[in-house]
DNA sequence: TCTGGGGTCCTAGGACCC
DNA sequence: TCTGGGGTCCTAGGACCC
């Protein structure tokens, strides 16, 4: 088998340069929710220093008098522009595996009985998806996904590749590795590098030289896996779960809350999300959990996190019975006299909805099918005019006595420094002049 | 003042059963 | 009342990924 990885290159910032080239060439960062801290970095601000994960307010006073340009994160829009690279690798391998946002793994087939130059045609594909959608990837090309990643590796950082590199030969593979430090491999964390660096192993062919026994040993059967794969045999299979078998939404509040009352909103409207994201997968779950912690960067103030687990009298995907559960669990697990800075809702136990046995301790048949109804309806009308056109009124924020309006949740989170919506909201399409 | 969010897999240890 | 050991299931925690 060869695998071929596409990985588009720092996704959120080539997004937002797609409509915005005159960010080009500059040092640019996303930032996450709240405009809390940096989730990604151009090549620019990467040779800054500017590392991953820095808080934002830190950015000022870190790197003075230079010129980054911020923005919030837009995911509405990297999602989009994710769909779109995504269709066009779909249509040119037989088979793709959708990693994450930005990258997919596609499967070609055994090389060696296929007449097949992999360099043109990474090559091409690359430069296809970079004229069709704006988008930079780079692939890597190789017989196993964690060498793949490390070919990917070398096609981003030396533009001689012209965005695909390919190790298919053991003599490649072994330069490769000796010139890959042992940290950069896919599964070899920083707890890990750490202790291999340790015992001075500093680059993927110093991993590769110790004895599997040891390996497994010390890094149980994913580290030997790894180490598998490094010596070119496939094995860490890539399978989508027909399902997730938890699904979690939360988030950090742009402000300390500190009652029930408060938390109930957020709550609600996490709950709703978790439903949503349960129908969408055609699944039902069997629990859900709550949790709440305080703000663990505010040392001076009490810390507690706190969490409660409600089991369903039956597998529910409706928001108004994970919410209702949900609640129920921010009631078990509440306690007052902190100030709460994050919250969640996790679903777990998840089951095919066409599977759902009928239980005499769950809500009525009659019921169940109306709420059942309700999601579908709401899901229709909230695809077609947008999410929370229609949502349960626990997730509204009463109306503020001020702006006479009910704000949700979801409004409340801080986005100062956001982008229109240039692919999904017909009033943020960009007009040429 | 301001510090992200959503997943998976593996292992160890305890509870429980036979 | 005393005793052993093996299997399974569940959970918590750690490590990793993007």
């Amino acid at each position: 088998m060869l695998y071929a990885l596409a990985d588009c290159d720092n996704c959120f910032v080539s997004c937002e340069r797609v409509f915005n080239p005159s960010l080009e060439g500059k040092a640019v960062v996303v930032l996450s929710n709240n405009d809390g801290c940096v989730v990604a970095r151009s090549q620019e601000a990467k040779a800054l220093g500017i590392p991953e994960g820095l808080p934002f307010y830190q950015m000022a006073e870190r790197f003075p008098g230079k010129e980054i340009h911020a923005l919030s994160s837009n995911y509405t829009l990297y999602g989009d522009m994710s769909a779109r690279v995504m269709s066009l690798l779909r249509a040119s391998a037989p088979d793709i595996f959708v990693y994450s946002i930005d990258e997919a793994f596609m499967m070609l087939g055994d090389s060696k009985y296929i007449a097949f130059d992999a360099k043109a045609w990474g090559e091409e594909l690359a430069a296809k998806v970079r004229r069709w959608t704006g988008m930079p990837v780079s692939l890597g090309i190789a017989p196993t996904k964690t060498l793949a990643k490390v070919a990917s590796k070398f096609a981003k950082r030396y533009p001689g590749y012209h965005k695909c590199c390919v190790i298919d030969t053991d003599d490649k593979r072994l330069k490769a590795l000796a010139l890959f430090p042992v940290a950069d491999v896919w599964g070899i964390g920083r707890r890990t590098a750490a202790r291999l660096e340790a015992a001075g192993i500093h680059t993927a062919l110093d991993f590769t030289r110790l004895d599997a026994e040891s390996v497994r040993r010390a890094l149980t059967i994913t580290g030997l896996r790894t180490w598998q794969e490094l010596h070119g045999q496939d094995c860490i299979a890539l399978e989508h779960l027909p399902r997730k078998q938890t699904i979690c939404t939360s988030r950090s509040f742009p402000k300390m809350l500190t009652t029930k009352a408060e938390l109930t909103v957020p709550i609600s409207s996490f709950a709703a999300c978790c439903a949503h994201k349960l129908r969408q997968q055609h699944s039902m779950a069997q629990y859900v959990t709550v949790f709440i912690s305080t703000n663990p960067f505010r040392e001076d103030l009490g810390q507690q996190s706190l969490t409660h687990t409600i089991a369903l009298p039956a597998p529910a995907s409706s928001d108004p019975e994970i919410a209702a559960a949900a609640l129920k669990g921010l009631d078990a697990c509440f306690r007052s006299g902190f100030q709460w800075k994050r919250a969640g809702v996790i679903v777990s136990g998840t089951v095919p909805e066409d599977e759902l046995q009928t239980s005499f301790l769950d809500i009525s048949p009659e019921q169940k099918m109306k709420f059942t109804k309700m999601s579908a309806l709401s899901d229709k009308i909230n695809q077609r005019h947008g999410d929370e056109s229609l949502m349960i009124a626990s997730a509204l924020r009463p109306k503020d006595p001020e702006t006479g309006k009910g704000t949700t949740f979801r409004n409340s989170i801080l986005h100062t420094r956001r982008s229109p919506f240039y692919t999904t909201d017909i009033r943020d399409i960009i007009e040429v002049m």
